[in-house]
RNA sequence: CGGGGCGUGGCGCAGCCUGGUAGCGCGCUUGUUUUGGGUACAAGAGGCCCCCGGUUCGAAUCCGGGCGCCCCGACCA
């Protein structure tokens, strides 16, 4: 993408509803602008970022065994009477009503849909296990909407939903959700952590959520340090891996327990904050049974599906992922989820030299880069590169560009390196 | 949903108390300049002062009613 052909509109001043840093580097980076309370449109720089990390969590969940569908946004309310939620779930649910005073909704979440879809094709015990999700938009009315996309109104969420013939079943279901959302964690390049939860409105009694660690996080939390040296992506024995998970102390302030906190030792306790980016629950038959929905099993007898679901807050990552790494100037994004792996800043266009060293980078970097070939002062490029967080920079001027030099800057840690092109299309690449 | 605050050019704000027909910084346009960390000078463009009603000779300003947005709390992926 050229810079100056781009729909990229960054700020110098912070719009003044914006308080925390994500919200604010958000704006000011030109990634969303705010539509109405708690809804946004995500402007180039923020829909990469959300497609790439919506990647990620498709491929990972493409590689647990579940299988990807589209459910629609709007539902109909008779599907929510079936499980009972419809009167119970309150004014959090946007609910519609059509040309036909027909009762619709704008789906908060989709146990009821998929349980509907799934009963009326499944109907042998022979056809489980099932494991479909999907990653769609999804809206909850909130009082109050704020801190950006973190609690926004409307917001993109991956939700599977699990069904097996018994608990053995949907506990291994469990367990792959497990390890397929650290992988997930561990590939977008942040650390997060699972912590036992309550199971709120979806009801249940196996549940984890897994919060990211930031400063401004919503829970305080308390884990053992043991969690910072696993590694999802090698686990082999996944019975171990869930073993290794669960047996390892982590809690939200909520659920902290004093007692188990002080016998683990004081050099691996960690306090810190948190915010919750998933959550996976197991919760048994309380929807098969509500909406009626059996399979014959071998010996000619109804089983009710064993189910769980699990939830990915997709746009909240974007968010939660600033709020663990930015710093004065702006973003830094880990390198799998940048919007561009590099920006490369022309600081003289229509400097012969400098101008054909910038096309040679941007022929070799496509789609990967983000060419600065505005005319702008070479200090206006410099911060807002930093400030939108690219994970490499190649800064190209006249002096360099006479000689075939690039300068490397790398935007985690401020590194700068004076490099022959191909050097540092190595770096950048590698 | 309780409490508080705010709505003035794209963004950040002043003006409102003490009514007299709108201003500053940034951004934008043009020119000159500058050229490695948001440059400088000059000249411009751009505003139903959130909406409706009232008071008044006259309302951004006072009064009433809406709407929108933000903050604290309760709630929440």
């Amino acid at each position: 993408m050229r810079l100056s052909q781009s729909l990229i509109p960054t700020l110098k001043e912070t719009p003044a509803e914006a308080q925390i840093a994500s919200h604010r580097l958000m704006l000011r980076a030109g990634m969303i602008r705010q539509m109405a309370s708690g809804i946004y449109a995500w402007l180039p720089a923020g829909q990469r970022v959300l497609s790439r990390i919506a990647q990620i969590v498709r491929e990972e969940q493409d590689a647990a065994g579940a299988q990807e569908v589209l459910m629609p946004t709007i539902q109909s309310a008779d599907l929510w009477r079936e499980s009972g939620r419809y009167e119970a779930y309150g004014k959090e649910m946007l609910r519609i009503t059509d040309r036909h005073e027909r009762e619709l909704l704008y789906g908060p979440t989709n146990e009821e849909m998929i349980t509907a879809i799934v009963r009326d094709s499944v109907k042998s015990y022979r056809d489980l296990p099932q494991l479909p999700y999907h990653i769609q938009w999804k809206f909850r009315d909130e009082v109050r909407p704020r801190f950006g996309v973190l609690r926004g109104r409307e917001f993109l969420m991956k939700d599977a939903y699990s069904f097996d013939l018994d608990y053995a079943g949907a506990l291994a279901a469990y367990k792959k959700m497990m390890l397929a959302y650290m992988r997930t964690f561990q590939r977008i390049g942040i650390t997060a952590i699972p912590m036992r939860a309550d199971t709120g409105a979806i009801g249940g009694d196996l549940s984890h959520e897994f919060h990211i660690l930031a400063p401004t996080g919503e829970s305080g939390v308390f884990y053992d340090s043991a969690f910072e040296t696993g590694d999802a992506a090698q686990a082999t024995d996944i019975e171990a891996f869930y073993e290794r998970m669960t047996s390892i102390y982590a809690a939200t302030d909520e659920k902290h327990d004093e007692a188990v906190w002080a016998q683990i030792p004081p050099e691996r306790r960690r306090e810190g904050r948190g915010i919750e980016v998933g959550q996976i629950f197991y919760f048994g038959t309380k929807y098969s049974k509500a909406m009626e929905f059996a399979v014959i099993g071998p010996d000619g007898q109804k089983i009710y599906p064993e189910m769980g679901s699990y939830g990915i807050g997709v746009s909240r990552l974007v968010g939660a992922i600033i709020e663990a790494s930015h710093d004065e100037a702006g973003i830094i994004w880990p390198d799998a989820i940048a919007p561009w792996r590099a920006a490369i800043l022309n600081l003289r266009p229509g400097d012969a030299a400098t101008d054909a060293l910038c096309e040679q980078l941007y022929a070799a970097l496509g789609a990967q880069a983000l060419y600065d070939d505005r005319a702008e002062r070479a200090g206006h490029k410099f911060a807002e590169a930093d400030l939108m967080g690219h994970p490499w920079q190649l800064i190209v001027g006249p002096r360099g560009a006479a000689n075939g030099m690039v300068e490397l800057k790398r935007r985690a840690t401020g590194e700068r390196l004076e490099l022959p092109v191909d050097a540092a299309l190595a770096r950048v690449c590698g």
